[in-house]
DNA sequence: CCAAAAGTGTTGAAGTTACACCCATGC
DNA sequence: GCATGGGTGTAACTTCAACACTTTTGG
């Protein structure tokens, strides 16, 4: 992927400023992050993807890009969760030999703006990008290495998000629209990482209003089949209007 | 300020990435911030400071030098917020005329690293600066208007310091060694835009165990003197060390 | 003695934690 | 009939919000 060169300098790639994102996503497990391949050999650590923005596109507009050119995601919630770049961030000599053969100018001095973005596991259909060999679904709690200083973005981005969680219900960008109380139940506890009381979780969400029962139960478990929900976006979103800050966990 | 062309590529100035700085203060009455007069003529909007950085050095020191360059202030307390970048944010007329007097490629596509900073106002000692005719403290309640998009990251900064204040007592940086709780107390109200009960917020504060009053009052004011506090960080940091998060403001 | 801010307790309501058993289903 | 996860209520405790009067000083 080298420099386009075009005539108009706004749609230049800036060499200088990248945009990364952590995506998350939810298995009704645990959580997941998709992480790029770069690899051509073995031992290669990952990467978040990630790449230069343009001149013409906004810091959120080159998220979002890079979302749609990975892994065809539109439409994403996305947060910018803050700046990095340290002039020394490039030390691992895979990822040195990476930017020269990805960049036009391997050795600038970028910093890069990160975000993180929820997004619902099953929309994730795997495609060949122009800069990914391969993208995959990593578990959170697996991940110990990353390409420059991705680990330290990730574990941002982690804190990011359980803060964002107290405050917002984001965390139904992560679930179909229909889900059970337990699958939501799972999904706080997997990102917040540490166990909630089953009784004092559910009496809690369902006092903020912003789900609703939906007369239709699981069908085909071998367990009593639970109530689906959905969310209620316009509650929420008055919610928001006149004010609160406080989800309580 | 033009570019400072050196032979080694680490020190040149990087024409596309900035740092500003939201330099908050108080003045035992209300919430100010430290801004530029770039003006020649009257009518031309105040702008934070901050400047490009040099690529050897990182966001955080970048944000620090700045701080260091425009008042002198070394240490102090600084916290990224995020960056900001529309391509088309400089739109004001006197925005293009200033970039084109101090920048060495005015028309670069800038991205900016925005940080607040908080300080004991009686430690800023106005002084001639580089990248600044002029600077002085502005009660925030009065900003209406500021260069390029820095209304916009002031609004976020203020946003920000609500949130964090809420988690952790760095309001501390912005009074003396010795303070009284009347101070802290206005302190937290003019942050939090908001009223709060005086004797919930004298007990709040006490009960966080994290200020030790001095044996020592307040002298010559003409009403019944106030105990002085100094805050205890040894407390503080143990108590971030095995996790706290919820100052309850 | 007056003005000004300091300092102090109680009560009712709301929210939080901890905890154990029965239920509906598929196999 | 058994294994699996779904679903429910209460009691003790803590936190929160609201509220008014007395004290100490300088002038």
């Amino acid at each position: 992927m080298k420099k386009k060169v075009i005539k108009n300098k706004l749609v230049e790639l800036n060499p200088n400023v990248s945009v990364d994102c952590v995506i998350f996503g939810f298995d009704f497990e645990k959580l997941n992050v998709l992480l790029i391949d770069r690899g051509t050999t073995l031992g290669i650590p990952l990467a978040l993807p990630g790449n230069l923005i343009y001149n013409s596109e906004n810091l959120d507009e080159a998220a979002s890009r890079v979302l749609e050119e990975l892994a065809g995601l539109k439409n994403i919630y996305l947060e910018q969760i803050g700046a990095f770049g340290d002039p020394l961030r490039i030390t691992k000599i895979t990822d040195q030999e990476w930017l020269k053969a990805m960049r036009a100018e391997p050795s600038a001095r970028v910093i890069t703006v990160a975000y993180f973005s929820l997004v619902k596991m099953s929309d994730y259909v795997p495609q060949a990008s122009s800069f990914a060999k391969n993208a995959s679904w990593v578990s959170v709690q697996e991940i110990s290495e990353l390409a420059f200083d991705h680990l330290e973005i990730l574990n941002t981005a982690k804190e990011s998000l359980k803060q964002k969680i107290r405050r917002q219900p984001i965390g139904f960008n992560l679930l179909p629209e229909k889900f059970t109380l337990s699958q939501l139940h799972r999904l706080y506890e997997s990102i917040l990482e540490k166990p909630l009381d089953k009784r004092n979780f559910r009496r809690k969400i369902q006092k903020l209003d912003i789900i609703e029962s939906l007369k239709e139960k699981q069908k085909g478990v071998p367990h009593k089949p639970s109530q689906l929900f959905k969310f209620n976006k316009e509650k929420y979103e008055l919610l928001t209007k006149i004010g609160f800050d406080n989800f309580g966990f």
